[in-house]
RNA sequence: GGCUCCAUGGUCAAGCGGUCAAGACACCGCCCUUUCACGGCGGUAACCCGGGUUCGAUUCCCGGUGGAGUCACCA
């Protein structure tokens, strides 16, 4: 067979030589540790927590030392484009903190090492499937569907295992002549890898190769014996051998994915093999995974709307905590080291691949939470301000007029009680958080609570006039409380909790129950910061007219 | 089904031949307290099973079992 004919046949319009994309593209003028990493999203446009926790390896290793990281759209699937999906995806990594150095990008493609589409990437690849049928590495394939079916259901009848590889590559071995009589009638092909593994042996004879990976050590796996398809029939190469050029041209030093590609890794050593490549270290990441009838299930764009990225963006969790969430869970030491630095910047701690984790890790909406707390609680009013104000503007309209233009009065509200060596940790996300405050808006304020068991309907008029009566939005916190002692007291509530513990049979309750009869009434709920407090931010008026409302 | 990966409390997760087997979340109790939180203290709760190796295995090896992933002209 003459390869160079049969290279020319197939693809004359190729004229570049490899060489002279290795030049275009040099090895990279940085510090010898610094590493090069990449992330390739299919545009879909759906992006999850689980992608984002990837992205968050890649981010940390190249920033932490000195490094690039960049973003390459992978877009070989012609089906599953979706419109404005980059643009989507750029932005929800930007908001949790994202951010690339070089590729794709709102204003076009940056840096020097592009295209970053694969799309547009269509000549390089060519040129190097063409130097491999040159090489007698790769032929082409002009087997149909229904071929490929047919040789499948064969393979289950024998109980062999499926694929296009050894004595089932049918077109492997086609002569010269076979195939440009083929190409003159316009039958379309794919390019397929000539593998050099066979598995066509005793079981003991497979071979198996050892490939250090960043995350899990040493894998053992056995080498690749299928004739996998390097293009597709339009010209655009699978994922494989995208990922192996690019990676190689783009001088990526650590490719960072998620453990569902740990099978198809014997096919990309072979290819990096093949065309005398050095292997990238590979960061196997473990899946995150969701809880489903009793078991663990890997995260799944289809299945788990829930989880997409811009769920948590809508709820409006707050990226600082989502990213703190997902260091924690990335590396084991992380939340060890936040209790020892409670303020230092996430930026100062320093990742490490040898400590990520190699089993799934369920995803935790209570530990998010919890963490989430932590956060907020350490972000001034102010900032926790705008942050409702951003998000209200996107996921929730109508509250903006409540916000803009009233900025002092939130900004009073979301520091209630947050001062002092005990904050408050109230908020979560801004839904939540909304919520939680609505009792400041007439519009959105409600009473749900219903009054302490132990007091009656009587003595809660009784307390709620009296408290009108002798209420002076002058008083200071002091004397504001001496008077619901009071009022407690003429009431036959004992005016301190202890008093009342010591006989409870002398009293209907205590000052508490007090309190909570009036925080009923003017927040219309038992849970709430300091009352006098709230009083002060709500103002006289509106503080005595809740109250007249239920008397 | 083949192949691969994984296996410590409900969840996440330290451990790397000898530990009373850390810690965090959740849960429960107590304290603080005008409510709810916050905070403090305490509590319930774990090494999948069976063989080895060893003076000694959660830790190393083998075999089960279980879970996950993957077997496309999708990534």
């Amino acid at each position: 067979m003459d390869y160079n004919k049969l290279a020319e046949l197939l693809f004359p319009h190729i004229t570049k030589e490899p060489a002279e994309y290795e030049k275009i593209y040099p090895k990279r003028n940085l510090p010898a540790n610094a590493k090069i990493t990449r992330l390739g999203p299919s545009p879909t446009g759906f992006i999850h927590l689980g992608n984002l926790y990837g992205a968050f390896v890649d981010e940390r290793l190249a920033h932490q030392s000195g490094g690039i990281f960049y973003l390459r759209i992978e877009d070989t699937d012609d089906k599953r484009q979706v419109e404005g999906a980059v643009e989507a995806i750029i932005s929800s990594l930007e908001f949790f903190g994202l951010t690339f150095d070089e590729g794709a990008s709102m204003e076009g493609d940056k840096g020097d090492y592009g295209p970053y589409y694969q799309s547009q990437r269509a000549e390089i690849y060519q040129t190097y499937v063409k130097q491999m049928i040159h090489r007698g590495q790769a032929y082409p394939c002009f087997c149909t569907e229904e071929e490929l079916a047919e040789i499948r259901e064969e393979q289950e009848h024998l109980k062999e295992n499926p694929g296009y590889y050894g004595k089932w590559a049918k077109h492997r071995n086609l002569s010269l002549e076979e195939i440009k009589s083929r190409i003159d009638q316009d039958q379309s092909f794919v390019v397929r890898l000539r593998s050099q593994g066979t598995h066509d042996c005793a079981e003991e004879e497979i071979k198996m190769i050892s490939v250090e990976d960043g995350i899990r050590g040493t894998l053992t796996i056995p080498e690749n014996d299928q004739d996998i398809v390097l293009l597709k029939a339009n010209g655009i190469p699978t994922y494989h051998f995208a990922h192996v050029v690019d990676d190689h041209l783009m001088r990526t030093t650590h490719v960072v994915r998620g453990a569902e590609w740990l099978p198809s890794l014997p096919i990309h050593v072979e290819l990096f093999q093949t065309l005398d490549w050095p292997l990238p270290i590979y960061c196997h990441t473990a899946q995150l995974m969701k809880m489903e009838d009793g078991n663990k299930r890997k995260l799944s764009k289809r299945k788990d709307p829930e989880l997409s990225l811009d769920y948590y963006r809508s709820e409006g969790y707050h990226p600082k905590a989502v990213r703190e969430y997902l260091l924690t869970i990335l590396n084991s030491n992380y939340e060890e080291w936040r209790m020892e630095s409670p303020d230092a910047p996430q930026s100062s701690f320093e990742f490490t691949v040898g400590k990520m984790s190699n089993s799934g890790t369920l995803f935790d909406l209570d530990k998010l939470n919890d963490i989430s707390k932590d956060v907020l609680v350490k972000i001034p009013a102010q900032e926790l301000c705008q942050f409702l104000i951003a998000w209200a503007k996107s996921y929730k309209t109508e509250l903006v007029d409540l916000f803009v233009g009233h900025e002092t009065y939130l900004v009073k509200i979301l520091d209630l009680g947050r001062s002092g060596n005990k904050p408050r940790k109230d908020f979560v996300f801004a839904t939540q958080m909304f919520e939680f405050i609505s009792y400041f808006y007439d519009d959105y304020f409600k009473r749900e609570d219903a009054y302490p068991e132990n007091v009656s309907t009587e003595d809660a008029k009784a307390i709620l006039s009296a408290y009108l009566e002798s209420y002076d939005h002058n008083d200071d916190q002091t004397q504001w409380f001496n008077k619901i002692r009071e009022i407690a007291t003429t009431n036959g509530y004992a005016a301190k909790p202890k008093d009342y513990k010591k006989n409870p049979g002398l009293y209907k309750g205590h000052v508490g129950d007090v309190s909570t009869v009036i925080r009923i009434a003017l927040m219309g709920r038992s849970m709430s910061p300091d009352i006098w407090e709230i009083q002060q931010i709500l103002g006289e008026r509106k503080t005595k007219e809740r109250i007249h409302e239920v008397l």
